[in-house]
DNA sequence: CCCTATATTAGATATAATCTAAATCATTCA
DNA sequence: TGAATGATTTAGATTATATCTAATATAGGG
């Protein structure tokens, strides 16, 4: 995703194009792990070090709620983010915590009756047990 | 789940039946939603008010770890938990937070080369959306 | 080139989770 | 039953994560 592509996504969804906003699309673009608010603070301070903690986390909402970033829904302790772009399920290792993709597949929908009057908006697969690595390390 | 259940079930997973622990398997057994680690401390707080937030965490951790309580993959600010008995999805509403149960349902598993050598123990489903009462009311 | 709503900033504050080391308790085994 | 012992709990401090505030700056339209 280059410069004018940001640019315009951001535009598009109604939201000015700052610097603190094209840093943040820039680094998600180029780090396709899924960063903690806090590391893609850091990323966006090497680009400007002024740049306030409060932006960051002001702007991860507004571009989730405009659905250009997604938060990841794992459990650990500071939220993980990634762009919304190529869909993908997620993978979250047991033992080290590291959150990995997964190829999308289609996940077959609830039965409309367990559903009930609820609006489904997206839906995120989340597997757990252990990575590649650890699952070949001895066990604990 | 009674207390004889709820002994057994912990020692059966090496754990000591402690006051602590006890108060809070019968605190996830009667509340089916999903109490965060704050609400379930006060309830343990509630049979005996000298606990500590601490035990609380190790608790949860170790119930965890022992497979007799689940940590709910949603990205609020705090952890989120309900016991590992029948199975069930879960719905997050982006309006009001509230985490609700869905209906059980086998998911397909990802396909063996998009796994390559990890190992998967579980896989949890979540939906966003609205849910039934935010749905009815107007367009924010 | 202005204007103005939107966005950013530093720092304080709120919330959530973990750590520490001493005290206590559940279970085992004689 | 009565120690012995290792697991567990405790209070409170500490760290980590996220949000709030009100003053300042800036993007983008006219």
């Amino acid at each position: 995703m280059d410069a004018e592509v940001i640019k315009r996504s951001l535009q598009s969804s109604g939201l000015r194009c700052t610097a603190p906003r094209y840093a943040m699309m820039a680094f998600l673009t180029d780090h396709k792990g899924h960063p903690t608010a806090a590391e893609i603070f850091k990323a966006v301070n090497r680009v400007d070090p002024r740049s306030s903690r409060a932006t960051t986390y002001n702007n991860l909402r507004d571009l989730v709620k405009a659905g250009l970033v997604r938060e990841v829904a794992v459990e650990g302790r500071a939220g993980r983010f990634d762009l919304e772009g190529m869909r993908h399920h997620h993978f979250v290792c047991d033992r080290c915590g590291n959150v990995e993709d997964v190829d999308w597949y289609d996940v077959p929908q609830p039965a409309s009756h367990s559903l009930g009057k609820r609006v489904v908006r997206e839906c995120q697969l989340i597997f757990r047990g252990l990575c590649a690595k650890c699952a070949q390390r001895a066990p604990r």
